[in-house]
DNA sequence: CGCAGAGTTGAGGCGCTTCAAGAGCGGTGG
DNA sequence: CCACCGCTCTTGAAGCGCCTCAACTCTGCG
């Protein structure tokens, strides 16, 4: 219990919800829970674990959810807006892990150690739901279906770092800004957005940050995307135009390039 | 249950082991345990978890402990010898995604989904303890304490992702050839070997493919190593002379490279 | 309306790759 | 035991890709 206790100073979802809004904060009747912690549960389990969200938390553009290096007291689900992940090391260098958006989960890299190690950041107006660690071992130990779903999310940001590592290892930069685009679009249209324009949340010097490479390249590719027609930007508005066309430069050999 | 049953090929512990030598075993007699799953678990714990280890399995040099992709039932521990870990993806690209060493985890990123991501190949002679999932999953119920080293290590294993990105995205080839060896000194050092001295298991283009570089850079990066007298180097054997002129290297700005 | 921050674009250079040739080591068979 | 062969490693020369530096434009916000 002593995490939940030490999230004391955000008000538990009881005091901060009125009474219409309150259901609001049950994963059961939260549209994002499949995406999100809950999964596949089924409805015996998912009414078992509905305060499991011990509070809600508001963030504005730019405002930090936790610093890296913080202690460690809760996982966050994003219930709207997005977030960036942010790496550093003791000698001055910063690198963008990850976006999150609606439904992904925050802070797993703490989990059961004492601090998380990156920093997230709101990109945008946004909402989260606390998790508090206590309250998920617990449940874990009762609920079967959600300890097997807990390790489902954890394995899934390992594949996902592993797919950053890949990135960076083996590709080259346009392949990496492709391979971006594709993966955004993807989750964009999982959520029910358009699958092929969205409105990128992040700056350029944040989007080179994650996928290794500097500002100005990253802009020198979007207008060269632009050029050979595959895509449409405007500043944060992108369209992809020829998804296809995205694909196939990722099967291109990455000649000048570590293997 | 059906994970243990699916791992049936591989013989029990108790008919693999002479009588004289099945303590060996069991993680309470293992003196590895304090850096593998079992952590710092009091004595009582320890005793519980004891047929956790379901078998053990002997992999010769270059044999594959499981294949990227392949059906996910247990995670490994290695008790002697060390592996390679890699990823591929559907472009024919290949990535060293880790080594591992005595004592470490194998197969973390298949928890609770279906399958293997990278592939497990032996460096060298080895053997391995198999934990089947159900078990694991079993056990994470009953003892609270493993349940959370369970999540320690997990996230463990983001925490070296994200050290491998920031590699990647943030290091010059030096620095990262540095944090290379300065790495596995440590981890040299930890299992009581020295931590200036040690037989590199792998090969040059291992070794690139995990930092992201050619195996000819990897190579021309050990010279010159040697030729400013950071350390020496024979094939595979590695001397550190200078463990504070190679964490300088990584402190210096990393010019011509992404942030 | 003005200013700071974000994005674009150009010119030049460095770092690592590519290509190539040769040397050293280990395993195998005579 | 030695000679051979394949694989790994080393080293050199040349080139490409992305970075650096710099100037300018665009946007949003007070």
């Amino acid at each position: 219990m002593q995490a939940a206790a030490a999230v004391i100073a955000i008000q538990p979802v009881e005091k901060r919800m009125p009474a219409a809004r309150k259901h609001a904060a049950n994963c059961s009747s939260c549209n994002l829970r499949e995406l999100c912690l809950p999964g596949a549960l089924d409805a015996e389990d998912l009414a078992r674990i509905d305060n499991l969200v011990y509070a809600r938390r508001r963030l504005k553009r730019g405002e930090a959810l936790y610093q890296a290096g913080a202690e460690f007291k809760a996982i966050y689900a994003i219930r709207s807006g997005s977030f960036k992940a942010s790496l550093f090391d003791g000698d001055g260098r910063e690198q963008v892990s990850g976006f999150f958006m609606a439904g992904e989960l925050l802070g797993l890299e703490g989990l059961g150690s004492g601090a998380y190690q990156a920093g997230a950041i709101a990109l945008e107006d946004s909402e989260v739901c606390v998790l508090p660690y206590a309250l998920i071992e617990q449940f874990c130990r009762e609920i079967p279906a959600l300890q097997r779903r807990l390790h489902t999310v954890l394995a899934r940001e390992i594949v996902r770092d592993h797919g950053v590592m890949m990135l960076l290892g083996t590709m080259r930069a346009e392949q990496r800004l492709a391979t971006f685009l594709l993966n955004l679009s993807a989750r964009s249209k999982r959520r029910g957005y358009s699958s092929s324009e969205f409105h990128l949340r992040m700056s350029r010097e944040e989007i080179g940050s994650y996928l290794g490479l500097k500002l100005e390249t990253v802009s020198r590719l979007f207008s060269q995307f632009h050029d050979v027609g595959l895509i449409d930007v405007d500043y944060r508005h992108v369209r992809i135009l020829d998804v296809q066309g995205l694909e196939r430069m990722l099967r291109e050999p990455s000649a000048h390039v570590p293997n």
